[in-house]
DNA sequence: TCGCCTAACACCTTTGAATAGC
DNA sequence: AGCTATTCAAAGGTGTTAGGCG
């Protein structure tokens, strides 16, 4: 119905589908500490429909899929009350980001060294979230020309079945277990014997940096399938309405790029001297604006897609969106249920969205940084500020809406069936972004979405919208050109904006930063040959 | 008292340098 | 000399636990 396959279908598959599924329909928590925790499961992903010629950068970012505050109370999770104030969101770029399609397609992609924190001064580039909160883990695929320069297609994916709330220590006996059972690391809690033959078994089928099981969720841009249907979860429904908001956004990354990496581009990075950062790599930070809460006003209620066929006129927008390729769980004969000794597989198929977005405008593509911090995260820190809502990167799109039993549930301000309208330029992006049924068709992308959606996965609420970066960037530009937005009075941010990352380089700063950033490093110490040149940070203009 | 967070701890895997063998 | 395989110690990833804090 709304699908116009695209020449590039870029395909997502989640490979660890099953094992995420076993977690979700636990309700999946995941640990963070202030110096930062791994996520357990990870995301392991096969791309596939990529031009292999072309530089893709992918992102990992997490949002907040409600407002909502959490407790672990009755042998479920509950509701207690609103969020805590946005954080600065920070995005983990893959360390082998920019790389070419044919380099993405051949392995399997794991973002396995992303760290989660509840340090809101954290200086390490992990991504930082507030605890007993829920949150929806996103990757994006961008085209780059280098890791400076992005543009041309962007997708977006979500896999439903990887969101999670985060704890300081496990609430729920049998994701502890689960834990212990699937986590190598964690292999001297079990009680089977530290070297019993199921253990490893276990841990062999389940590590995530090496194990390559063909249990696997995809997505494809072009097709329409059942929704997933995940055993319940007690992740009670979202009792107020997200509030979309991009107070800040940071880049990771944790490790040194390849060698591979992409020439240096012709953006342009001043490097100014910054700050302190203990040992990790290269760091950006770059201001962004914010993400409207109004938008949610603009959206139609989620009830409109979880019921079917939405009529909203989606094929006009600029962006794809794509329904995954779902199968009921009990459907799936591989499929185990929680406590089996060992992972079970899924077919190549799962729950995920995408959202393919148009280029960005040309002056988007160059990002002028007043100064640079190359250690592990880049962040876009908006000038106006929520309370909470999904965070990311204007420039993607929120996850679909899913649907809830709740009838007195905010609705999402996305319409399910719609996709995030990205106009080519910068102004149809803020029109197409804020009103995406509305928007006339300008784009070369197409939606494709399927009825049910998400919505039979109970356990995963509505998410709330996102407006597209451009929308945050002429925003942070033009503050009050359009009425129609944020509006009244958003609460004020943690973090008011972010003048710089800090960061710290190792003593041979090269080492240390990706290779894209080598070249920002030498044209910093140009610039200032008598910096200590240890310490940069960086902060982007548009 | 309760809920939440932190740090120390033991146990484990991973990683990479050092070494040995070919 | 160069390459590969093996060994080993350090680093770091786990959940547990006790204690601190508001």
């Amino acid at each position: 119905r709304f699908t116009t396959p695209q020449k590039d279908e870029v395909k997502l598959e989640l490979e660890n589908s099953s094992l995420w599924k076993q977690f979700s329909s636990v309700g999946t928590e995941m640990i963070i500490t202030k110096k930062g925790r791994r996520m357990f499961p990870g995301l392991r992903l096969k791309l596939s429909g990529l031009n292999p010629s072309l530089r893709y950068i992918l992102l990992l970012d997490i949002v907040p899929a409600d407002n909502s505050r959490y407790r672990f109370q009755g042998g479920g999770w509950q509701a207690v009350g609103g969020a805590e104030a946005r954080l600065p969101d920070r995005v983990f770029i893959h360390p082998d980001s920019p790389a070419t399609g044919a380099h993405w397609q051949s392995r399997t992609v794991s973002f396995h060294y992303a760290k989660l924190t509840n340090n809101t001064l954290d200086t390490r580039g992990h991504i930082i979230l507030h605890s007993l909160h829920r949150y929806q883990p996103r990757v994006h695929v961008i085209e780059a020309r280098d890791m400076l320069r992005w543009g041309g297609g962007q997708h977006t994916f979500v896999f439903p079945e990887t969101q999670f709330i985060t704890v300081t220590a496990y609430q729920n006996n049998k994701i502890t277990e689960l834990k212990i059972n699937s986590n190598p690391f964690a292999k001297g809690f079990r009680e089977d014997g530290m070297n019993s033959k199921s253990s490893d078994v276990m841990a062999e089928a389940t590590y995530e940096p090496n194990f390559s099981a063909p249990q696997s969720s995809s997505f494809s841009s072009s097709t329409s399938h059942p929704p997933p249907s995940f055993p319940p979860v007690d992740y009670p429904s979202p009792m107020l309405p997200a509030t979309p908001s991009l107070q800040q956004t940071s880049f990771s990354f944790p490790t040194p790029p390849p060698s591979d990496s992409s020439s240096p581009s012709s953006g342009t990075f001043l490097l100014d001297p910054g700050t302190v950062s203990p040992h990790t790599p290269a760091a950006f930070r770059a201001t962004s604006s914010t993400c409207p809460s109004s938008l949610q006003d603009q959206t139609s209620p989620h009830s409109q897609g979880h019921q079917g066929e939405p009529d909203v006129p989606v094929a006009q927008t600029s962006a794809a969106f794509t329904y995954p390729n779902v199968l009921p769980m009990n459907s799936d004969p591989e499929y185990q249920p929680l406590g089996a000794s060992v992972p079970c597989s899924l077919p190549a198929n799962g729950s995920c969205h995408s959202y393919a977005l148009p280029s960005l405008p040309q002056q988007m593509q160059t990002l002028s940084f007043p100064s640079v911090n190359p250690s592990s995260a880049l962040n876009f820190s908006n000038r106006s500020h929520q309370a909470a809502g999904p965070s990311l990167p204007a420039a993607f799109p929120p996850p679909t809406s899913f649907p809830h039993s709740s009838s007195s549930l905010p609705h999402p301000s996305f319409p399910p069936s719609s996709c995030l309208a990205v106009p080519s330029s910068f102004q149809q992006s803020l029109t197409s972004a804020a009103l995406p049924q509305a928007h006339p068709s300008s784009t070369s992308y197409t939606c494709s979405y399927p009825p049910a959606g998400v919505s039979a996965i109970p356990q995963f609420a509505p998410a709330p919208p996102y407006r597209s970066e451009m929308v945050l960037h002429r925003q942070a530009l033009l503050p009050q050109l359009d009425p129609s937005l944020p509006s009244s009075n958003p609460p004020p941010a943690i973090y008011p904006g972010f003048p710089s990352y800090p960061l710290r380089l190792h003593q041979d700063p090269h080492s240390s930063l990706s290779a894209p950033f080598r070249h920002l490093y030498r044209q910093h110490q140009q610039s200032h040959p008598h910096s200590q040149g240890s310490y940069i940070s960086a902060r982007a203009v548009f």
